[in-house]
DNA sequence: TCATTAAATTGTT
DNA sequence: AACAATTTAATGA
């Protein structure tokens, strides 16, 4: 696990920055807004750069921003009732998330930590709503994000009880939904089988043995730091071996 | 640009 | 959890 961030740096809101041009372009809905509603969101979006482990935002804090990941990768977990966390979904680049809790005004129900170095950028709430109000594209954009939401968070119910090949298969198809997470490009991933082991909660012996079974049956090339996608459906379906033998035989 | 070395990641036990 | 093998990244000639 990443080791928890100690309070060694300054907080991630004294390290705001503006934006540079490529980081903007990572951001999937400004393109989409109406030329005026981007001109006056821009200014406000921040980013910030955070290491390992670092905690963006914790269960029961007020919610600030709507947080996007430009580059990286993050995780937003729970704790249940006997401590050991639950990890409902990992935010690859292009991934925006919180405006569910934003919209109600709510305190965050989750925590999100990063899972290695990312870049991660953040719209403040009272511009998230004032978009809200006067940019009908963005609207859409949102409505769209919690469409594709539903169908994941249904995706992931069914995912629980499955044998762990499946559930390795799942959240990877997840990671590569092109709607909520447009920044991973193209069907390359960018992730190790460590991080990997820590967004579905097994072991990353576990993780190994269930992407070498996958990549058997097709549905992905596996590289070094990352993999490739080569059958999306596949994934989907998640029909993975009960058990090896009866996998290599069918 | 190439060779060397360190660090990160993967595949196995 | 530990180990060896492989790949990448960094460094300097």
């Amino acid at each position: 696990m990443p080791k928890p961030r100690s309070p060694e740096g300054r907080s991630i809101q004294s390290r705001l920055r503006p934006p540079n041009d490529a980081e903007l372009r990572a951001i999937p809905w400004l393109a989409e807004l109406e030329p005026a509603a981007r001109r006056r969101v821009e200014p406000a979006i921040v980013v910030a750069e955070v290491q390992p482990g670092e905690l963006l935002c914790r269960i029961g804090g007020a919610p600030n921003y709507w947080f996007g990941v430009i580059e990286g990768l993050l995780k937003m977990s729970n704790d249940r009732v006997d401590g050991s966390p639950i990890t409902y979904s990992g935010l690859p680049p292009g991934g925006w998330f919180g405006e569910g809790t934003l919209l109600k005004r709510e305190p965050y129900r989750y925590n999100i930590q990063t899972l290695r170095r990312s870049i991660v950028a953040g719209l403040p709430s009272d511009d998230f709503h004032s978009l809200l109000d006067f940019s009908i594209l963005f609207n859409r954009f949102i409505m769209n994000q919690f469409n594709e939401r539903l169908g994941q968070f249904i995706a992931a119910h069914e995912t629980d009880r499955l044998n762990p090949d499946a559930r390795v298969a799942r959240s990877l198809a997840g990671l590569f939904n092109p709607v909520l997470f447009p920044g991973v490009g193209g069907n390359l991933l960018r992730i190790t089988q460590q991080e990997l082991a820590y967004l579905v909660g097994l072991s990353r012996q576990r993780v190994n043995e269930a992407l070498l079974t996958i990549q058997e049956r097709g549905a992905i090339r596996i590289e070094y730091g990352g993999l490739r996608v080569v059958d999306l459906p596949a994934l989907r379906s998640g029909n993975f071996g009960r058990n090896k033998a009866a996998a290599t035989a069918a």
